[in-house]
DNA sequence: AATGTATATGTAGATATGCGCATATTGTTT
DNA sequence: AAACAATATGCGCATATCTACATATACATT
C-alpha cells in the first residue's frame, strides 16, 4: 500500500509528469531537466529524487554528471505500466512537445548551465 | 494533461484506494463504504466524489440511496487500467481485507448507519 | 404537502506539499 | 590536496489537501 501510494503521489504533480516525459525521450542529467522544464536546479533535482524515491528511475554517475533515467526493470512491475500511461496521456501535448524542443538544445557544459536558469 | 493530473492524484489518497477496493468487490452506496472503511459520512461521500470527478465511478440512485460503481466503460481508456493496477497493487493487504470483512455486514437500512460511526 | 433519511457541501483548522534561496555534499580534475 | 562543478538538502514561506462539524439539498415515502 506504502509503496503504491508513493508511485501515484510521484504522478500527482505536472512537472513530474514533464520530466518523466523528457526522461522518455532520452536519459538526462540534472542541469539537462533544468534547461529543458525552464525550471531550477534544487526544483529539477527534487523532484528526480521523488520519481527515483518511487521507484521509477535509475541513476549512474557520468563524469561530473549525475544522469538519470526510466527504469523498465523496476522493482515493481505497475511502475513500468504506469509510465506507459503517462507517456499515451501526454501524448500530443503542446506544452509538454516545447519541453522536448529545449531539450534539443540543452547543453551540459560549463556553469551557463546552472545559472541560465533564474527560476 | 489536466485529466491525466487529475486520475493520479484522485488516486493518491489511502482512502480512496479503499474505497476503489470495496468497489472492485461491489456496488455500494455511501453509507456502506462509511460502514466498511469506519469513516464518517462526509469523508465518504467527499471521497467517493473526487473518484466520481476524476472519472472512475459512475452512480444511480436506488431508492433513497446514490450507488457509486467502478465505471469500466470510462471516457479515458486509462482509467479502468490505473483501476486495474490498484487492486493488482493491494492484493494481500490486511487492512483492505478488513474493509471487505466489515463490507459484508455492512447494513443499508436505518438511521443506524449514519449515526453510528462517530467518525 | 409534510416528514424523514441519505447525501452533498460551506467553513475552519490541521497537515502535507512544493518552491526558492542558501548552503552542504559528492566526486572530478588539476 | 586543493579547487571547482554538479547535485543534494535544510529551512522558511506560500499554497494545496484532508477532515470534522454543521448545515443544506435532494428525493422517497407517508
Amino acid at each position: 500500500m506504502r509503496d503504491l501510494l508513493r508511485a501515484f503521489k510521484a504522478l500527482s504533480d505536472e512537472m513530474r509528469l514533464r520530466i518523466l516525459n523528457v526522461l522518455l525521450e532520452r536519459e538526462c542529467c540534472v542541469c539537462e531537466v533544468m534547461q529543458a522544464l525552464d525550471i531550477s536546479q534544487s526544483r529539477a533535482s527534487r523532484n528526480l529524487g521523488i520519481l527515483y524515491d518511487a521507484g521509477y528511475l535509475k541513476s549512474r554517475r557520468d563524469g561530473v554528471w549525475t544522469v538519470y533515467a526510466i527504469d523498465y526493470e523496476a522493482v515493481h512491475q505497475y511502475l513500468p505500466q504506469l509510465v506507459e500511461i503517462v507517456r499515451e496521456g501526454l501524448k500530443g501535448n503542446r506544452e509538454v512537445a516545447l519541453d522536448l524542443e529545449r531539450l534539443k538544445t540543452a547543453d551540459r557544459v560549463g556553469p551557463d548551465c546552472v545559472r541560465a536558469c533564474t527560476n
